[in-house]
DNA sequence: AAAAGCGGGATGCTTC
DNA sequence: TGAAGCATCCCGCTTT
């Protein structure tokens, strides 16, 4: 599907056109920017479907995780290219005055490994997040899931192998994968937001979370319309496989550590 | 009591 | 063609 070829660059930009860059980025709880018009976000897409091509750069050496990442500014729009090599490779838009710190601040690249290159099964572990990345720490409670990860040696057998398995195909993007995409995209962040980044614990905002089902949803190409419950249910079972863990609070979930690796790209290692 | 959220079995789809 | 992995559907239970 071309949408889902699309990623969420194009939505992050549309979306940002949508709120516009001036969204009111507080740091606490986001509440604003709720209408993100999913209507528009597909007509863009539809629009931009035959012309929109992959950011991918193959001239250029991958790195030890199988992506490269190129930060460059376009007419003030910073722009973040995450050439992965894989099927999702995406062009992120930002604003050039990033709104939220914590967008600013991290460098953390908005990369996950590509799924034709078993590099997950090299990553270090245990998991030791960059000392730039938990800033936005804004729950007071989140100390209270700090410790509510199931026992990894319950999922080692499976996290040895984790799906991100070398495939000779093409292969749909995943859910927390679309999920962390989300989470890095600043327009998004009435939908979902970090609640504790260096954990990787998360949360859907219980208003806007239909909202973010429903992208889900298109972006998998779905007829029927997604929904928060099955998306969820599609969360949990993650949870046996131990790349997201739900969180004993309303509507939060957490990375697993080496998922949320995955997943960031291991800037440290290369 | 009602709505929201969660848990889990069953089933369908895609990929290998 | 079958197996495996993953997503989705659906229903009941729990929590707020």
């Amino acid at each position: 599907m071309l949408v889902s070829s699309l990623g969420v660059s194009q939505m992050a930009y549309v979306t940002g056109r949508l709120c516009g860059d001036r969204v009111a980025w507080s740091g606490g709880a986001p509440s604003s920017c709720s209408e993100v018009d999913l209507e528009v976000i597909e007509e863009y897409l539809q629009e931009h479907s035959q012309e929109v091509q992959p950011v991918h750069k193959p001239a250029s050496p991958p790195t030890s995780m199988g992506q490269q990442m190129n930060i460059h500014c376009h007419h003030g729009i910073r722009i973040i290219e995450n050439s992965w090599s894989g099927q999702h490779p995406y062009e992120w838009h930002c604003g050039s005055h990033t709104p939220n710190e914590e967008y600013e601040d991290r460098t953390l690249p908005p990369a996950w490994t590509s799924p034709h290159d078993n590099h997950w099964d090299h990553i270090p572990y245990p998991y030791k997040a960059p000392a730039n990345f938990d800033s936005d720490s804004q729950s007071s409670s989140s100390q209270d899931y700090q410790d509510l990860s199931s026992p990894a040696s319950e999922r080692e057998g499976r996290r040895d192998s984790l799906p991100l398995a070398p495939l000779s195909g093409k292969r749909k993007e995943r859910l927390f994968q679309f999920l962390f995409e989300m989470l890095q995209t600043p327009s998004m962040r009435s939908c979902i937001w970090w609640v504790q980044s260096s954990a990787g614990t998360f949360q859907f905002s219980s208003q806007n979370k239909e909202r973010l089902a429903q992208l889900w949803g298109r972006r998998k190409g779905n007829r029927k319309p997604m929904t928060y419950q099955k998306m969820a249910r599609a969360l949990r079972n993650y949870s046996r496989t131990g790349e997201i863990q739900k969180v004993k609070r309303k509507l939060t979930y957490r990375f697993d550590e080496k998922t949320l690796r995955g997943l960031q790209g291991d800037s440290n290692a290369v």
